[in-house]
DNA sequence: ATTATCTTTTTGGTATGCCAAAAATAATAA
DNA sequence: TTATTATTTTTGGCATACCAAAAAGATAAT
């Protein structure tokens, strides 16, 4: 297999088991690198037989250690190169994520490095997510889904969970960015959309939106 | 065809017809990216229905008008990062080329542009290789190989045609860098190879190692 | 329990990028 | 000019990464 069809399947595994359940479906891998469901099937059987991923048969996949080892410092690589194109290089939090999808497959740890050490050895991404470490450890937070949140609760935003321009952008025009502070009024009972203030002006965040806002109570 | 491979095959080609002859053989295409020539073979035919190679057979390859365009954004996308990890990231000039060699395929002219622009639109790579800009253009010079030169002559290290990393550290070693002042003492009649003064000390060069070097005259 | 509906796997097949060996062609030396 | 050598092309094949459609298996609904 091509080392970037490895990193391809095993850092969407990852983010796939991180979220949700521990075991990973074909489909939702599928579904993540646009790929038919028998590709998938191919591909997981191929990494099990590298020792990358524990699949099991019309069941589920997850990785090994040594897969997920891998699986972090892709991660990582992508993460830290997102933090330097916005930080160092300017581009908006709706840009990083198409550039850094190419950039992360640069496999070279002492440049990664050394951008990590021009940014300050940073331990979050420009939407919030924690970057490992050189060996691969996560600074782990309490954070939640806006959809969970408490009416009447004060929170503030520490990330995003969909990395889509166009949802990047919406946040944006209504000051949703990371670090601001919120208020949540009221969940509506009809459709469980959310009222919530934030800097001084009243959004209304359906529930699919809120389900991809991460804050944290303050 | 991959975007990767017609871009080093295209940037190959650019490489061996801007230093020797116009026409490119595929034994030469062949070395540089270590391929068999059946494949050079094949990769040539397709690259002439893609229009960007005229490919005569049996007779050799050169670069049509959007061939060229399309190297010359290769070559400068190469040679930004090599300057921008020479400069901005610390790394020596031994070790660009390896890590530009990837990063170059990463096909974003904001992100290049960028980079130029922090770099302050710099026209020469840190192996003294001139960048194009961004429309293509690439400014000449009049820089002879040190294997040109007439004894008794004085000379400013411009650039290297040699990238490996054995090379250069062995330059580094004879404080033969970029920017470094040389007189000619003597050429052997016996080897050919050149005798010049450095840093105030007596330098002996091969005339394989004096065709790799790059030099202008003060 | 039996359908109906998803999901996964199997099967058969395509496109790309590569190579080794043989055949054809060109270049060089005798 | 003929032989020798080097280069290029053809041929037949292999590996990887993918897909569409059919078959099998698992889940959910009635
Ligand atoms: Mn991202
Ligand atoms: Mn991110
Ligand atoms: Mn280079
Ligand atoms: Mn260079």
């Amino acid at each position: 297999m091509r080392p970037e069809t490895i990193e391809n399947y095993l850092k969407t595994i990852y983010n796939l088991s991180s979220n949700n359940t521990a075991v990973v479906s074909n489909q939702k891998i599928a579904d993540k690198l646009s790929l038919n469901p028998a590709t998938v099937t191919e591909g997981l059987r191929k990494l099990h037989g590298l020792k990358y991923v524990i699949y099991e048969k019309s069941y589920g996949s997850r990785l090994t250690t040594s897969g997920s080892k891998l699986a972090l410092d892709i991660v990582r690589r992508h993460r830290i190169w997102e933090t330097y194109l916005a930080k160092e290089l300017g581009f908006g939090w709706d840009e990083v994520h198409a550039i850094a999808e190419e950039l992360e497959h640069v496999n070279n740890a002492k440049l990664i490095n050394k951008l990590a050490s021009i940014l300050g050895n940073p331990t979050y991404d420009p939407h919030g997510d924690p970057i490992p470490d050189a060996k691969g450890k996560i600074q782990k937070s309490n954070f939640i889904k806006l959809s969970e949140t408490k009416v009447k609760g004060n929170y503030k935003v520490m990330g995003v969970t969909d990395h889509s321009p166009t949802f990047l952008k919406y946040l944006e025009k209504h000051q949703l960015i990371i670090g601001a502070t919120i208020n949540v009024k009221t969940i509506e009972d009809f459709d469980n959309s959310i009222v919530l203030v934030c800097q001084k002006k009243e959004v209304n965040i359906s529930p699919k939106a809120a389900e991809c806002i991460i804050v944290q109570s303050i």
